[in-house]
DNA sequence: CGGATCGTTAACCATGTGGTAAACAGTAGC
DNA sequence: GCTACTGTTTACCACATGGTTAACGATCCG
C-alpha cells in the first residue's frame, strides 16, 4: 500500500469528502461545504487526499473539479474484505466449537 | 463511527497487528514481533487499537491475550463497501455513456 | 477597469503521533 | 528467593496534523 489510503480516511472530514465524491465529481466548494471549518483547513484535507491518490483535481478557470480515484480506494476496500474473510472464518470455527459443546 | 476504526488502521504496523490477529488470538509478543520497533512503541500501537475497540485484551499471568473485535472492524469494512457500490455505479454510468458514443 | 468569487499560500499555534532509553511491575520457574 | 521473562510506564524528543487569521492569485462578470 504505497500511498496509504487509510491515512487519507483517518479523518472524518476527509471521509465526508469521499462520500460526496462517491456521488460524482464536484468543485471544492460543493464537495467540502458545511463541515464547519475554515477554507485553509479544507485545502489541507484535499492535499492529503491528493497526495494519497484518493482524489484527482482538474483546474477549470477559477474552480477546481475534484473526482474520486477508485483504484486507490479499492486497495483499502480489498484489504478490509480480505481481513473480513479471515476473521469471519475464525469466528465460524468458534461457533462450530460452541455448537459441538451444546449438542454432543 | 464513534470509535473510529480508520484511525486505528492508519498506521502500517497496526494493520500488521490486525492481519496477525485475523489468523487468531495471540500474545503481545506473538502478534507484534518482527516489526523492528521497540517495545514501548508496540505498547502505544496496542493502546490505539484498544481505544478504538479494534482489539480486546485478556491478561493471563504475565502474558496478554489479544483478540480482534470484528464488530468494530466491520463498521469500517461496511463503510468501504458502501462507498465502493457508489463509485462503481458512478463509473458504470460513464462506461455506458462512452459505449453509447462509440456505437450510436 | 473594478469588484466579487473560488481557492490557495503564508505564518502561526496547540495537540497528537511515533519513536527512543531506562526503569519498573508482575509472574514463572529453577 | 533469585533470576529470567513479558509487557507497561515514565520521561523525553522530533515531526506531523489540524486548526486559525490574514493576505494573495487568478478568474469571471457587470
Amino acid at each position: 500500500m504505497v500511498n496509504d489510503p487509510f491515512r487519507a480516511l483517518a479523518h472524518p472530514i476527509r471521509r465526508g469528502i469521499v462520500e460526496r465524491l462517491a456521488e460524482g465529481p464536484a468543485t471544492v466548494g460543493d464537495a467540502t461545504g458545511g463541515f464547519g471549518v475554515s477554507k485553509p483547513a479544507i485545502t489541507k484535507h484535499l492535499k492529503v487526499l491528493e497526495e494519497t491518490g484518493v482524489i484527482t483535481r482538474e483546474v477549470h478557470g477559477r474552480t477546481h473539479r475534484l473526482a474520486l480515484e477508485p483504484a486507490v480506494l479499492s486497495e483499502a476496500a480489498d484489504w478490509m474484505d480480505e481481513q473480513r474473510v479471515l476473521w469471519t472464518r475464525l469466528f465460524d470455527v468458534v461457533d462450530d466449537y460452541l455448537k459441538e459443546q451444546s449438542s454432543p
